[in-house]
RNA sequence: GCCCAGGUGGCGAAAUCGGUAGACGCGUUGGACUUAAAAUCCAAUUCCCGCAAGGGAGUAACGGUUCAAUUCCGUUCCUGGGUACCA
């Protein structure tokens, strides 16, 4: 019989599957490997091709490290809650939940087609209340500390949504052409800004791509300089200000503040009134996009107003404008136009003075809006001198000065803000806060959680810019312990779920606590994390936060969950263009599966370049890797069925490839280098089919490095082998020293720099005696020309290079 | 703009403590098997000159260091990703 891919797939999957083959043991004597795919939200459209690329490398390595004797955690289970579920419900009135579990049973047949060793009773489902439960306990820990808070700052709010999103999400949907405005509200915020500095300092140990943590620093966005307090001109309050350069407060000749400062109103003069009031009104109409992206030109307009600037005594006029964002620092700047480049766009629009403070700096251009270098100059008054010192001496100066006359102190800024919690959606995690009518905010008790989602009739939004679960009555009012009120009618964003999921699955079935300490102490943290780069910035950083949190209050061993993490490069369509449906681009892991078998399919994902690579799909190109299994598989039986024949010893040069097959492969895996692996492997067989008869040992051996790869067929050619077990149940191979070292190699001879000829030669030979023997060369003799070379340089066993003038 | 990653045959790619550039695979060409096709097997396949032996060029471009550069340094160009008034 030839190589049937479809019959021996299923025919193994199910015998995993009734074996439970890959469950998890409870064993914490062996060293134990965490390997941990980033899970899927189940969209109706079923996997694409690009979900397996990273499954199917984690399934090599939790394969092969099962071999290699580990304890493997290698779960899969779906972060279910979010919008396209909810927005499929109001298209057909039908339940999330029904979606849901449709999507998820397409999912899990998917997956298992593709034959992932995954430990199927640890699936978990972040929309299940046994899940979700704990999500709302572990919001508990954050609200009890302080860390979770309502709000009413203004909130980015998506007309075409009906709801808020958080300042990480706000650009993935302009981008898909949303509008986005701000809009005060009242709504659940998370404290991530108090983990800052945590998050940041905690990045040094991660062993992360670096553009990943490069990423992740750019968004926390430290910033080291000082805030100082102007006095105004006829009023009692102070303006702060936030400055990384208060070497530059001898230029400052206005101040700036941001339209929504609440200071605006007691600054602007009756003149100015009307003025101001049309610019604020027409502020807060743009969203932060047209405030941002499109500013080509300043707009600002004069309160009338005066500060003081306390080293030059000079009454400096407050402008406000929308260059100054209101959610950075405290919403007003010193503006310095001879230093920073907006401020000097700024003065030329409107003609305010520019005091030149800096002397052969070097210009702003680009990213870099102010000045750095050179000397400063024109900044004295009777208490501070800064003329003649350079940049960071002038800063210290100032701060130290501002400090001693209590006019300002030393402060960290961070771009980071504070995450906005809450939804106005049905689909999500119902937050565990009730109001009593007398306006009292009370936690729902531990105990009583979870507080589950009510069904509902209609997922329309209510309209007044609550979730859906306001309009049901009978849920929303409600008694908790005799007292009457009201439930919070948000719920969680997406992310809440997926901000824990990692510990859930060590102990999925733990119902005393979110997981189980002895197991989490064990598991913890992840071994590796592999999944796509665009969760750099949401995702990762907010699972981090959360674990960070855990931690503070002893409920986790680690300070990190993700010690080591990965990402798989995107697979582009044929053309390659991102697949999407509209280009009709995407290809349909199914079909693949069914034309090639799944072992061929994971051979291709994996052998088309390396794993963090971006690479285009080529259907061609899966034959190779076809072949290459119908290969391996008539190294047991030939094309009638037949049972090869084996033969008791291989040739010497047979074992020593098999060895160095074995090292390479065992490397490879370890560093993800799957395809270099995968062409090892290919010339390892090549090898076998040189020769007509190879053992049965060495046959075995290259069949479980494959088997990690393409696990169906060495499962089928494992059994009629004659073994009994499944071959996950083996032993890796070690390779032998003794096949490993050579006792003749190939030297290479070079002459100025060109190769000219190659000799084999007994190992470790010096200098003197390969001279001799490329001496004797004749194509050698013919380019040294009867000269002596003056310089010899031997790398030895390797190459040896005559220099010849 | 800025930051990060990358640029190697017809194609996917390999080789980077500097040491034979193109492993492995696809495709193509020729051959074997076959009534034929598929499949399979064998051989060739970076480009240029040459019947061949052989020679020359070549890792985005230019320059530098070195006995030796895909690898190190500098400048430029291109592609992908991130980011964008954060004071």
């Amino acid at each position: 019989m030839a190589y049937r891919p479809e019959e021996i797939e299923p025919k193994w999957q199910n015998y995993w599957e009734k074996n439970h083959t890959f469950k998890t043991p409870t064993d914490y004597t062996k060293p134990k490997y965490y390997i941990l795919d980033m899970f899927p939200y189940p969209s109706g459209s079923g996997l694409h091709v690009g979900h397996p690329e990273g499954y199917t490398a984690t399934d090599i390595l939790a394969r092969t490290k099962r071999m290699q004797g580990f304890n493997v955690l290698h779960p899969m289970g779906w972060d279910a809650f979010g919008l396209p579920a909810e927005k499929h419900a109001l298209k057909t009135k039908t339940h999330p939940e029904a979606s849901n579990r449709k999507n998820i049973d397409n999912f899990r047949k998917q997956l298992k087609m593709l034959g992932f060793s995954y430990d199927w009773e640890r699936e978990i489902n972040t929309t299940d209340p046994s899940y979700y439960r704990w999500t709302q306990w572990i919001f508990l820990q954050l609200y009890k500390k302080g860390l979770a808070y309502p709000s009413n700052a203004p909130v980015n709010w998506c007309e075409e949504l009906k709801t808020v999103l958080a300042n990480e999400e706000v650009q993935e949907h302009v981008d898909q052409g949303y509008t986005v405005i701000k809009r005060p509200m009242r709504q659940w915020m998370l404290k991530i800004t108090a983990y800052a500095q945590k998050l940041l300092d905690g990045l040094n140990d991660l062993d992360w791509p670096i553009h990943l943590k490069e990423m992740q620093r750019n968004w926390i966005g430290r910033s080291e300089g000082c805030t100082a307090w102007f006095e105004l001109d006829g009023l009692a309050e102070k303006l702060e200000i936030y400055t990384t350069r208060p070497d530059t407060m001898f230029g400052a000749t206005f101040m700036v503040i941001a339209p929504e400062h609440p200071l605006v109103d007691k600054l602007t003069q009756p003149a100015n009134k009307a003025e101001v009031d049309q610019y604020r009104y027409q502020a807060a109409l743009k969203s932060d996009l047209e405030r941002t992206e499109l500013q080509k030109e300043k707009s600002g307009v004069f309160t009338g107003g005066y500060a003081i600037n306390p080293l030059t005594g000079q009454k400096v006029p407050v402008w406000i404008s929308d260059y100054v964002l209101i959610s950075y620092g405290s919403g007003a700047i010193m503006a310095v136009p001879a230093n920073d480049d907006r401020d000097f766009e700024f003065a030329q629009k409107f003609g305010l003075q520019v005091t030149e403070i800096l002397d052969g700096g070097e210009l702003p251009k680009g990213a870099i809006v102010q000045r750095i270098g050179g000397t400063i100059i024109n900044s004295a008054n009777a208490e501070l001198n800064l003329n003649g010192l350079c940049v960071s001496e002038a800063i210290e100066n100032t701060i130290v000065w501002l400090e001693k006359t209590g006019k300002g102190k030393r402060t960290v800024q961070y771009k980071l803000r504070d995450w906005l919690f809450s939804r106005q959606r049905y689909w999500g995690e119902p937050i565990p806060i009730f109001y009593s009518d007398s306006g009292e905010e009370i936690a729902i008790d531990e105990a009583d959680l979870p507080l589950v989602l009510p069904d509902v009739k209609s997922y329309e939004p209510s309209g007044t810019g609550e979730s859906p679960l306001a309009t049901i009555d009978s849920w929303v009012n409600y008694t908790y312990k005799g007292i009457k009120g009201r439930l919070e009618t948000n719920t969680m964003p997406q992310w809440a779920g997926s901000c824990w999921y990692y510990l859930r699955f060590i102990s999925p079935d733990c119902d005393s606590r979110f997981v189980d300490a002895e197991a989490e102490k064990y598991w913890m943290n992840v071994d590796l994390y592999l999944g796509g780069a665009e969760h750099a910035v949401l995702h990762l950083i907010y699972a981090r936060f959360w674990h960070k949190v855990l931690y503070d209050l002893g409920l986790v061993s680690t300070s990190e969950p993700f010690k080591k993490l990965f990402n798989q490069g995107m697979i582009l369509g044929e053309d390659g263009q991102k697949m999407s449906k509209s280009l009709g681009n995407v290809v349909n892991p199914d079909d693949i599966v069914a034309r090639f078998g799944a072992d061929a399919f994971r051979l291709y994902e994996m052998f088309m370049g390396p794993l963090d690579r971006v690479k285009n799909w080529n259907t061609d190109n899966i034959t190779g890797l076809s072949k290459f299994l119908r290969r391996i598989y008539s190294l047991v039986e030939d094309d009638h069925g037949k049972p090869v024949e084996f033969c008791l010893e291989d040739k010497p040069e047979t074992l020593r490839v098999l060895h160095r097959t074995i090292r390479d492969v065992t490397i490879d895996i370890d560093r993800l280098y799957f395809n270099t692996a995968i062409a090892k492997m290919m010339e390892c067989l090549n090898e076998f089919k040189k020769h007509d008869t190879i053992s049965r040992s060495s046959v075995e051996t290259l069949l479980i490095l494959l088997s990690g790869f393409a696990p169906h067929i060495c499962e089928e050619l494992w059994q009629k082998l004659g073994n009994q077990d499944s071959i996950s149940q083996c032993t890796w191979p070690v390779a032998k020293d003794e096949y490993l070292v050579e006792d003749t190699v190939l030297l290479v001879v070079q002459i100025n720099g060109k190769l000219r000829d190659q000799l084999q030669i007994p190992k470790g030979l010096g200098q003197e005696e390969c001279l001799n023997l490329a001496k004797a060369s004749e194509k050698v003799q013919k380019y040294l020309e009867g000269k002596e070379p003056f310089k010899v340089i031997l790398v030895p066993d390797k190459l040896l290079n005559l220099v010849i003038k």
